[in-house]
DNA sequence: AGCCCCTTTCACGGGATCTTCACGCCTCGA
DNA sequence: TCGAGGCGTGAAGATCCCGTGAAAGGGGCT
């Protein structure tokens, strides 16, 4: 069935990972290297990977980089709690969502539930897509807001693509800065601040209650709205 | 069966792809510059590129444009760098899709499909479109307007034609320069501001309220008539 | 050569967009 | 309890982009 492989060097993690993992139909297999990770993801092929950060061997980022390599598994990473440095540049490595410890097994299991449908296949080149009311046509770059052309800026509309084609997953400050403004930007988060803030008012999201971006401190921002995957 | 041109300087990636490829069916060659690739595609005569951005000796747009120079067949542009202007680039070069490294074997397959069957059935754009009182006869290049025949000039045939044969779509500045000017143009957009504004005086079309080519600032025009496909 | 039409180039507002700054609120940690 | 940092908000200045009008090049035809 569905393949977990947790990557944690203290055994008790392990064992209570598996242990709940298991009562819920996964398949879990463990190890407690880095190196081993990496092996495992390759010959394992599993749907998801939990990775502590605190390794012996390897770095948790060089993990996730080598990982990267050759396949897109999502990887949820557990932290603890005061290294938020750490997860913010596992995030940029290219993890898909953070954990931290200690954590609730519910929202873990609810959190790998998402991480693993996000990566389920079937509509990588979605030319159009919808999320409620709004309605996106990538290929015509065109926006709809209950049926209502929305008028965007240039910045704004590479800000509301690089959200909407990556739903539910964390995205960092400095990713989504290199993403839209290119490569060399990564600190100057007041841009996206601005920005951000110019979507919500023209998608009428609130910062206080987001329906569709949800603002994650000192990390970056999450599109959260479900694809309500409608068809002509 | 179908034939594969791989274009990647990384011998591993090499491998890694032609062995997914030949488990679908797809009969594999691979080569490692830049000029390999222009040369592989004029002599094998593939039926889809796939073309790492990093190569070696030649810039990948360069590939890109001197492959256009002489086939059409579906490009497929591998890249590390996921930066908007990359993209853009890519695509304007006559890249077909872009896909960011590292990515799922099964996305890529789903894309190669795509754009394999778009390349496959020939649709020849009708000979003859009607746009509410617009008239246009492709084949004869005659351009009529409530029944009158408009006259043109070759730039400004030219650059109706593009808009027409591309309804809906948002066409940038670089794409327009380069269809109707030729490549080795893209930031001259004064010329597009006076052609554009020739093209809507001799439509009739108004820059503040239009009905055929609207302005998409800082990015492109499009057109936006609905094709009232009538028959003779 | 002279003329005409087309292409290319320049200059000028006006408006939209991008960038930057300041302020108040909240959370977190000392 | 207090200070620091991050975020949302509001706004202002600089900058970019577009539409408009017009004026030089340039090539072909008579």
């Amino acid at each position: 069935m569905n393949r977990v492989l947790v990557v944690d060097d203290e055994p008790q993690i392990r064992r209570a990972l598996r242990t709940s993992l298991e009562a819920h139909g996964y398949e879990v297999q463990t190890v407690g290297t880095g190196e081993e990770a990496v092996i495992g993801a390759a010959e394992s092929a599993p749907e998801l990977m939990l990775l502590d950060l605190g390794l012996p061997d390897l770095d948790g980022t060089e993990v996730i980089r080598r990982v990267r390599g050759f396949t897109e598994l999502p990887i949820i990473v557990l932290s603890v709690r005061d290294a938020q440095q750490d997860k913010v540049a596992a995030l940029d490595a290219g993890a898909d969502d953070y954990v931290t410890k200690p954590f609730a097994m519910e929202e873990l299991l609810a959190r790998a539930r998402a991480a693993m449908r996000r990566a389920q296949p079937g509509e990588p080149p979605a030319p159009t897509m919808r999320f409620g009311a709004l309605e996106m046509d990538l290929g015509r770059r065109l926006v709809l807001l209950e049926g209502e052309t929305l008028r965007l800026t240039p910045t704004e509309y590479q800000l509301l693509e690089a959200f909407a084609t990556h739903p539910g997953k964390l995205l960092t400050h400095q990713w989504l800065l290199r993403k839209v403004w290119g490569q060399g930007y990564g600190t100057e988060t007041t841009y996206l601040r601005t920005y951000v803030r110019a979507l919500r008012k023209k998608l009428g999201d609130d910062a206080q209650a987001p329906q569709l971006i949800v603002t994650e401190p000192g990390v970056g921002y999450r599109w959260i709205a479900e694809s309500t995957d409608a068809e002509s």
